[in-house]
DNA sequence: GCCGTTTTCGGCCCGACTGTTTTCAGTCG
């Protein structure tokens, strides 16, 4: 279920963009999207909070916890009606054509009555904005491809497919002689879990070779601008790729500057500002002077902003500035903490590696204990029988030992039918190591429902963790709807960890929402579900994910020792 | 519209690039 806040934030941001094509003054429009921000990331659901309530959320002030109350009360928001009235929905749908902002649109709105992408295309087509101010050849020409752009490709693509991008291109560039440093910034670094265009970073004093080559590498399709500091391309398959180039001392500034996020940086450059200082990709400088204070490293400029260096994961502007201040950023959970994985498959079910092979694996990653967990019975093109799954035991007993210091845990993943039952009754499921329970069916189940459904699977004594709990799949299917607050007392009262599924597709629970259930006091594991041998890989994502939701190693059982483990999937209250 | 260890008024992040300009507005990140 969506929470009000959800829909709230999205009503501000609209009452934002709306004003940024009606010309409004910008400061307001800034102030209700750092509005919009903190509604979405606030922990209470403001549909129980009164104007009191409502004025504590911060950078809600008087005039916008009116707002939220109208909404909460009436469902939507006066003032967007009444810009919704002056400008049509597609006016808006016009700024997500790149090079199209909200003044052009309004334009083109204003001057040829053009309301949608469709109208749009075709005024370009009839000639109809030659002659209009500001909209020379090149600018249709722009907005034209921009249009073939948004209509041929989905913006965003999945994070794998990102990182192994921009991995490439750092190592291609790094190669070269005149680059001293190189990596990727953005939201790759931030570990986003879609990403819509990589950002490179590299130092150098002569930009130029690097440029050069940038452009130059094999699966650079387009060549879209570029000048002495920035260059950027498109790839074949469509992604963004911008690379900018500094020169060496400016690294730390320059990374903590391209790393964002946007809302991040606007805090820190406020905290400059208030302190006399100038803060910009070039470095920390004096305001007055403009002498430089620092840039080398990220760790300094932060450290002369009186804060802590600010992992990249946090830097949302979700409360990581203030929880630096006080000096209680979490020590976040890293790959390197993870003693276990206890989701993963073999090709007893739909995996595609041997007992032995995934086993093996397990052993490379440097785990302690790895649990295998294939698809019980009522996933029925599994065609799982309890024979087969018996047999398993005994195969996976028998490799006991075969990899010092690594313990195997024979488990299932559970199907949770519509009701919140699952595959096996008692006696059977209390033969495994370890049960993980996911939703792999009626997806469509209203918020009611389904909240029972988890609740119910949260509650019965043999169901160790629930798997990929939302059921999203990025770019193909919604999360499933529920009133997730529940749900995650549920786990929490019953000692039921949720999953964090590593799949680039998955990445579920989403960060969000482990952030929220962290408030509950929930716990959580962070699992590969592998398939496959290149699966295990998928961890760092998981990982990101689990970051990014604030989780530190005690928040994760897979990190704990195997005994600390085992007594929690007792489920003992 | 928000906010306060200079402020209840007067500030509010900064720079690169493009295109259409002849000095700058718009867009983007």
């Amino acid at each position: 279920m969506a929470r009000a806040n959800d829909e709230a934030a999205a009503l501000i941001q609209e009452l934002a963009d709306l004003l940024s094509i009606t010309g409004g003054d910008a400061f307001k429009i800034r102030a209700y999207e750092k509005a919009a921000r903190a509604v979405a990331g606030h922990p209470d659901d403001i549909a129980g909070l009164d104007l009191a309530g409502l004025r504590r959320i911060p950078t809600v002030g008087d005039a916008i916890a009116k707002k939220l109350l109208d909404y909460t009360t009436t469902g939507t928001i006066r003032q967007v009606e009444e810009l919704r009235a002056q400008i049509p929905a597609g006016v808006r749908a016009l700024t997500a054509i790149p090079t199209l902002g909200p003044k052009k649109a309004l334009t083109l709105y204003e001057e040829l009555g053009v309301a949608s992408v469709d109208e749009l295309a075709e005024a370009i087509g009839a000639g109809r904005l030659r002659g209009l101010k500001g909209f020379g050849a090149k600018t249709e020409e722009n907005i034209l491809h921009g249009i073939e752009l948004m209509r041929q490709s989905g913006d965003r693509v999945l994070i794998d497919v990102a990182a192994e991008l921009a991995e490439e291109i750092v190592a291609a560039l790094s190669a070269l002689p005149g680059c001293l440093r190189c990596t990727y910034a953005g939201s790759l670094r931030r570990m986003r879990e879609t990403i819509g265009d990589v950002d490179i970073l590299a130092a150098a004093t002569e930009p130029r070779p690097i440029m050069e080559a940038f452009t130059a590498l094999p699966f650079v399709a387009e060549v879209i601008g570029g000048g002495d500091k920035k260059t950027s391309v498109r790839t074949a398959q469509g992604l963004q790729v911008d690379l900018r180039v500094v020169p060496p001392e400016s690294w730390g500034a320059a990374l903590q500057y391209f790393t964002g996020s946007q809302a991040h940086n606007v805090r820190t450059r406020e905290i400059a500002v208030r302190a006399g200082l100038k803060l910009s990709e070039y470095g920390l400088f004096d305001a007055e002077s403009g002498e430089l204070i620092v840039s080398e490293t990220e760790e300094e400029v932060y450290a002369r902003l009186g804060l802590p260096w600010i992992p990249p994961v946090l830097r949302q502007d979700r409360g990581e500035i203030e929880a630096a201040r006080r000096g209680e950023l979490p020590r976040l959970v890293t790959v390197e903490d993870l003693r276990g994985d206890l989701h993963s498959h073999t090709d007893l079910t739909d995996g595609i590696a041997t007992l032995e092979e995934m086993v093996a694996a397990a052993a490379e990653r440097g785990l302690s204990y790895y649990a295998v967990t294939d698809h019980a019975p009522n996933l029925f093109m599994q065609r799982m029988t309890d024979e087969k799954m018996l047999a398993q035991r005994e195969r996976v007993r028998a490799l006991q030992g075969r990899h010092p210091g690594l313990t195997l845990l024979h488990g299932t993943e559970l199907n949770i039918d519509p009701d919140g039952g699952v595959d096996w009754d008692a006696d059977f499921l209390a033969g495994f190591d370890v049960c993980v329970a996911s939703i792999h069916s009626h997806f469509t189940q209203d918020a009611a429902d389904m909240t029972r459904r988890l609740v119910r699977a949260c509650e019965n004594p043999h169901v160790h963790i629930i798997g990929h709990p939302t059921a999203r799949s990025l770019g193909r299917r919604r999360p499933v709807d529920a009133d997730w607050d529940e749900v995650f007392k549920a786990a929490a009262r019953t000692g039921t960890a949720l999953e964090i599924d590593s799949f680039p597709d998955r990445l579920d629970l989403p960060a969000d929402l482990v952030r929220r259930a962290l408030r509950h006091g929930v716990k959580f594991s962070v699992d590969t579900d592998a398939h496959s041998l290149a699966d295990h890989r998928n961890i760092r994502y998981g990982i990101g994910t689990a970051q990014r939701g604030w989780l530190t190693p005690d928040d994760v059982i897979n990190t704990w020792p195997l005994e600390k483990l085992r007594a929690f999937l007792e489920k003992t209250p």
